[in-house]
DNA sequence: TGGCTCTGCGCC
DNA sequence: AAAGGGCGCAGAGCCA
C-alpha cells in the first residue's frame, strides 16, 4: 500500500546532512524532498500537485505558522507541534522536528518513525473517533449532567488565570458505550461565571465514572481552592505515558500527537483572543486526555501498567504535602533580603570602583569573559569551579573571582529564596511531582497556583531557613535514610566490600579513607565518640566516593575538587611530588575502583548489556510490606517480574554520558521507590490517620527524608515516621546472589530553643 | 514585549 | 580528545 502513496519532505538546508537518517526510516516509500525555502502554501500545494502528493512532513516554521491559521497571534514552535496533523485542500501534513534531532535527541528516531507513520501506514493508527462538544447553557446542563451518569470514564481539564487566581472553565469529556457497542465521546464545558455555574462544575466533580487527569494535581488544587473535590480520580495521563517512555516528553500537545492520528495542538488557539476558540481549546483538551488514555490502554506493555500502579498512588501524599506548605515568617524574610542586598550593594560598589567607576555586571557572563579576558585569562567558562582556577593565577584575578562569587551566591539567595511575593497566604508552597523524573524519584517545582518555591534545592545556609517557621505549637522534623544510594549500589552491584563497608556499624568515609590509602580505621575515626580524627582525609575519601559513583574522569574530579585540594591530598597521603593535579585524581579514582573492583567492570557492564539487549532497566528487588509477609518463593518470582522499569532510549555503550545516566539509575531508583514506598506509610498510617492526624503535618519528601511538622509533646510520631521508612528490601544483585537488608532512617528534631526553625542540616 | 536558549547554581 | 548523576529557577542575551 505504500507503494502508491506519494509523500514530500519539506525541510530547510540544515536537514541537508541528515536525509539519510529520514530516508533509512522511511523505508520504500515514495519520498520527494525539498530543503529550499517556499514563500507560500500556494505554491507548496501547487509543486505537490503536478506530483500527485497526498501527504507532505512539514519542518518550515513560517509555511507552520500559515498552516495553522493567520488568526493566531502566537508564534508556533516546531517542537510544540511536533506529531501534529492537519489537513488542507486535500494535503495530509505532519509536522516534525528538525532532522538535526535524529542525532542529538536519543528518543528521535523512536518518535520520527512513529510521527512518519501518521501518513507512511495510517491504517495501523486507531481511528479517531468524532469530535461533538457543547458549551454550557442553564437549558442543556440537566439534561447533560443526566447523560454523563452513565459515562464509563470521564476526563477533565480546567483552564485558570493567574491573577487572580481563578478557574475561568471547565471541560468534561465522557466516553460512552454507543448502541452498536462502539465507544463514543461527549465533551461540555462549563465556563465559570457564577454560583451557579460553580454548583454545576462540582455537581460534574462528584459523578460516580472513574476521572482521568493530565497532570490531575493541578485542576485539583484550584478544585480544592474553590472547596470542591473530585470523586474517583484514578486514572492520569501524564503518570501514566510516563510509567512507560519516562524519558519522553509528557505535556498534553506531545501525547495527543503521540497516540492520536489526528491530532494537533491547540494550544495557540486559546491564545487567539476569542472566547469560542478558548472554550473550544478546553473541550479539546479533555476529549485528548480521554482518547490519550484509553489508546495507552490498548497499547501499553504490562510492566508499565505496574510502573503506574506503583507511581500513581504516590499523587494523593504528594497533593496533601503541596495544599500544606510551610509558614514563611515574612518579617524575618524581609530583614534577611535586606541585609543581603547591602551585602551585595557593597562588593558590586568595590568592584566598580576599582573600574573607574563603570558599572559591571557579575550576574552577566558575557561581562565576566570579557574582564577575567583583559585579565590575561584564556577563559573557557566563568562559572565558579572555573573562576577557582582562574584564581590561582594571579592575587588581582583572585580579588575579582572571590567578589563575584561572593556576589552570585548572595543575589541567587534573594532573587530565588527570599524576593517577596512567593508566599501564598504566608505559605510557601511546592509541587512534588512523581511523574518528573525517569528513576521514580519525585521532582519538585514551584506551586500550580504560580507562586512558591521548588522545595528540593532550599539553601541550607541560615538567613534562608531561619524564615521558615513551623506552625503554631509544632515543631519541624526530618527523617532521612542513612547512606542510602551506597548501600543500594552494594547490593544491586553485588561488590562485597562495599556493602560489608556501607552496611557496617563504622563510618563510611572513614572506612573508606582507610581501604583507600591503607591507613588505619582506629586513626581515622573515634567509633565510641562518633568523630572524626582526621576530617581532611575522610573529606577526600568522601569526595572521591561522590565522583566514582557518578562515573567521574579524573579531569572533572580535578575541577570538584580543585587543585588546592587535590596539592593537599597529594601532601597528606605523601604522593610523589612530581605527580600533576590530574595524576593524583586518577590515582585517588582507581584507589576507589581497587577497593570496590566490581563496580566498574562487571556491573557497569552488566548495565550496558541489560540497556543493549533489552532496552530497559528493571528493578530486581522488593519491598517487604506485604502483610501477612510473602514467602521466599514468593518474593523471588516477585523479583523476576521487576519492579520500575525504564524504557532506555540512550546507548550506554557508545555514549559516556549515556552510561553515566543508566549507572546513576538503579541506586538512585531504588533509593526513590523505597522512600515512596515510606511516604504511603507515612501518609497513612500517620497523616490521615485520625488518631494522629491532628498532631501531625506531611510537608515534603527530599531525596533521602521526609520532612514533617509533629506537635510539641508528640516526638513519638517522629519515631513512628522512623519506623514507617526502614522497610527490609530483598536484591538480586548483579552478581545473582539476593540479599535482603535494611537502610536505617535517623531522625533530626530540631531542639528547642530554635525547633520552631527548619533546621539547618549539617551534612 | 514575549518567548526562547544558554549560563550558572541551589539541593540530594 | 574528553566525557559527574538527578532535578528547577533566575538572569542575561538574543530574536522577532
Amino acid at each position: 500500500m505504500t507503494q502508491n502513496k506519494i509523500l514530500a519532505y519539506v525541510g530547510t538546508p540544515e536537514d541537508k546532512e541528515y536525509l539519510h537518517r529520514l530516508k533509512s526510516l522511511v523505508g520504500t516509500a515514495k519520498v520527494f524532498v525539498r530543503l529550499d525555502e517556499i514563500s507560500t502554501l500556494v505554491e507548496l500545494e501547487l509543486w505537490a500537485k503536478e506530483r500527485s502528493i497526498t501527504g507532505i512532513f512539514l519542518n518550515q516554521k513560517h509555511l507552520l505558522k500559515k498552516l495553522v491559521g493567520v488568526e493566531s497571534r502566537a508564534n508556533p514552535s516546531l517542537d510544540s507541534y511536533q506529531g501534529s496533523y492537519l489537513k488542507r485542500n486535500g494535503i495530509e501534513y505532519v509536522v516534525l522536528n528538525p532532522l538535526e534531532h535524529l542525532v542529538k535527541v536519543n528518543y528521535a528516531p523512536f518518535t520520527f518513525k512513529r510521527f512518519l507513520s501518521k501518513l507512511l501506514t495510517p491504517e495501523k493508527w486507531n481511528p479517531t473517533p468524532e469530535f461533538h462538544w457543547k458549551l454550557y447553557e442553564p437549558s442543556n446542563c440537566e439534561a447533560i449532567y443526566e447523560r454523563f451518569k452513565t459515562a464509563i470514564v470521564i476526563s477533565i481539564d480546567i483552564e485558570t488565570t493567574e491573577n487572580p487566581l481563578r478557574i475561568t472553565c471547565c471541560s468534561y469529556t465522557g466516553v460512552f458505550s454507543s448502541a452498536t457497542g462502539a465507544l463514543e465521546t461527549y465533551s461540555y464545558v462549563i465556563p465559570i461565571k457564577d454560583d451557579y455555574t460553580w454548583v454545576w462544575v462540582d455537581r460534574f466533580n462528584q459523578l460516580p465514572a472513574p476521572k482521568i487527569f493530565q497532570n490531575g494535581k493541578y485542576d485539583i488544587s484550584y478544585f480544592l481552592h474553590y472547596g470542591s473535590s473530585v470523586h474517583n480520580y484514578l486514572f492520569d495521563t501524564a503518570h501514566a505515558f510516563h510509567a512507560w517512555l519516562s524519558e519522553l516528553p509528557k505535556d498534553l500537545g506531545f501525547l495527543g500527537a503521540f497516540f492520536v492520528r489526528e491530532a494537533m495542538y491547540w494550544k495557540d488557539l486559546a491564545k487567539t483572543g476569542d472566547m469560542m476558540d478558548y472554550y473550544l481549546y478546553n473541550a479539546k483538551d479533555s476529549w485528548t486526555t480521554a482518547l490519550v488514555f484509553l489508546y495507552w490502554l490498548l497499547e501499553v506493555p504490562e510492566w508499565a501498567v505496574q510502573n503506574y500502579c506503583d507511581e500513581f498512588p504516590l499523587v494523593f501524599p504528594c497533593l496533601l504535602a503541596e495544599m500544606t506548605g510551610i509558614k514563611q515568617d515574612q518579617e524575618i524574610r524581609a530583614a534577611a533580603y535586606a541585609e543581603t542586598e547591602v551585602k551585595i550593594n557593597d562588593l558590586t560598589a568595590e568592584i566598580q570602583q576599582s573600574l573607574g567607576g563603570r558599572s559591571f555586571n557579575p550576574g552577566s557572563p558575557k561581562q565576566c569573559t570579557t574582564l577575567f579576558k583583559i585579565l590575561g585569562v584564556d577563559v573557557t567558562s566563568t562559572d565558579e569551579k572555573n573562576i577557582l582556577k582562574y584564581s590561582l593565577i594571579h592575587p588581582l584575578i583572585e580579588w575579582y573571582g572571590t567578589r563575584i562569587l561572593q556576589i552570585r551566591k548572595l543575589r541567587k539567595e534573594n532573587s530565588t529564596y527570599l524576593v517577596e511575593g512567593k508566599n501564598y497566604h504566608g505559605r510557601i508552597l511546592y509541587a512534588l511531582n512523581p511523574q518528573g523524573t525517569d528513576s521514580s524519584r519525585l521532582a519538585s517545582s514551584k506551586h500550580h497556583f504560580w507562586c512558591g518555591l521548588q522545595i528540593h534545592n532550599i539553601t541550607t545556609g541560615p538567613s534562608v531557613r531561619r524564615c521558615f517557621k513551623a506552625d503554631e505549637g509544632f515543631y519541624f522534623g526530618e527523617a532521612d535514610l542513612e547512606q542510602a544510594e551506597s548501600r543500594d549500589t552494594g547490593y544491586i552491584s553485588g561488590d562485597e566490600n562495599l556493602i560489608l563497608n556501607v552496611s557496617g556499624s563504622k563510618d563510611f568515609h572513614s572506612i573508606n579513607a582507610s581501604a583507600f590509602f591503607g591507613l588505619s580505621y582506629n586513626d581515622l575515626y573515634d567509633d565510641v565518640a562518633r568523630r572524626s580524627k582526621n576530617k581532611p582525609i575522610r573529606n577526600i575519601a568522601k569526595r572521591v566516593n561522590h565522583g566514582a559513583n557518578y562515573n567521574m574522569g579524573a579531569n572533572v574530579l580535578v575541577d570538584t575538587m580543585g587543585i588546592p585540594a587535590l596539592r593537599e591530598a597529594q601532601k597528606l597521603l605523601d604522593l610523589p611530588k612530581i605527580w600533576s593535579p590530574k595524576t593524583v585524581a586518577e590515582y585517588l579514582l582507581s584507589r576507589f575502583n581497587a577497593t570496590y573492583p566490581k563496580l566498574k567492570g562487571q556491573w557497569y557492564a552488566s548495565i550496558i548489556q541489560e540497556v543493549i539487549t533489552t532496552t530497559m532497566l528493571v528493578s530486581r528487588a522488593y519491598h517487604h510490606t506485604d502483610s501477612p509477609p510473602l514467602s521466599e518463593q514468593e518474593i523471588r518470582r516477585r523479583i523476576s517480574i521487576g519492579g520500575w522499569t525504564r524504557y532506555c532510549f540512550g546507548r550506554p555503550d557508545k555514549n559516556k554520558s549515556d552510561l553515566n545516566s543508566y549507572v546513576a539509575h538503579p541506586p538512585q531508583s531504588l533509593n526513590a521507590q523505597t522512600l515512596n514506598k515510606a511516604w504511603m506509610r507515612v501518609f497513612y498510617e500517620i497523616a490521615m490517620n485520625p488518631q494522629f492526624s491532628r498532631n501531625f503535618r506531611l510537608l515534603a519528601q527530599i531525596h533521602d527524608s521526609i520532612l514533617f511538622l509533629y506537635r510539641r509533646g508528640h516526638e513519638y510520631l517522629a519515631t513512628k515516621v522512623k519506623e514507617c521508612m526502614e522497610i527490609p528490601v530483598t536484591v538480586l544483585g548483579a552478581d545473582k546472589v539476593y540479599r535482603t537488608f535494611t537502610v536505617p532512617a535517623a531522625i533530626k528534631l530540631g531542639a528547642p530553643p530554635g525547633a520552631e526553625f527548619w533546621h539547618q542540616t549539617g551534612d
